[in-house]
DNA sequence: CTAAAAGCTGACGTTGGCGTCAAGGGCAAG
DNA sequence: CTTGCCCTTGACGCCAACGTCAGCTTTTAG
């Protein structure tokens, strides 16, 4: 078992956002009777996932309810409904950022070849 | 020229959005001796240019920055560097989506299939 | 044993992209 | 003329995921 100090350099995450994982149910721990938190070392990994779970655009909520599911793999309904509907909008958001990329790569092009063969896009 | 509702209407955002995008240099706006906002019919175009933009995660500032480049082709240093990295981190952002949605179909499988197969933790 | 380092619980601050009144001005139709 | 819709500029509200004190307790290193 592990301090709040020690999983915070681990996962990369803060002290703080520990915290606030707890104070939402995304990352329970146990105590020391001095009242301390404790963690397994397996925290390190949810703490990764949870991570990704935020940068994929979902809300403390919905990770709060996916994460059962993760982990024992028994799904509510309410779990469910919300993994297809995740699953959805990230398909879509994948979508929309590989459109968005396409659109910079070429403003890019236009903005570098044919001014002249200075330096940056040489190697693309 | 259309006034300010209309290319909300059209466009699919708020007045107050295309205020915002305004003050905040966007979306320049022309105006009656009246002092009412009044845009060209390309304006649409170039709202939703700015909200494919900010759902790629770019800030106001950023996407302040490039658009002249989307414009006219004419780019800055600032402009040039600010659209490689904004590149890169799309292009990030759409790798740990795809894995993340890798992990959501993973769960996805384990709650849906097995369940008329009796238990899960005797396939481990 | 002591002092520094690490933890604890509040509780207020921050940031962005708007939503939402509030209080007024302008202009076509009946 | 006046009704009614659209427009204007403030200015405050909001929400999420933390950052950042403040004041106090626990643990650890020397």
């Amino acid at each position: 078992m592990i301090r709040i100090g020690e999983l915070a350099s681990r996962s990369g995450v803060s002290t703080r956002a520990l915290r606030y994982y707890e104070e939402h149910h995304l990352l329970p721990a146990e105590r020391t009777t001095a009242g301390q938190r404790l963690y397994p070392e397996s925290a390190v990994e949810r703490v990764q996932m949870i991570q990704g779970l935020y940068a994929a655009g979902l809300a403390s909520r919905s990770i709060a309810v996916l994460l059962p599911c993760v982990d024992n793999a028994e799904a509510t309904d309410e779990a469910l409904g919300l993994l297809w509907a995740e699953r959805e909008r990230i398909d879509q958001q994948i979508l929309d950022l590989v459109q968005t990329r396409a659109r910079l790569d070429e403003v890019i092009t236009r903005a570098t070849v044919p001014e002249a063969c200075t330096s940056v896009a040489e190697q693309a």
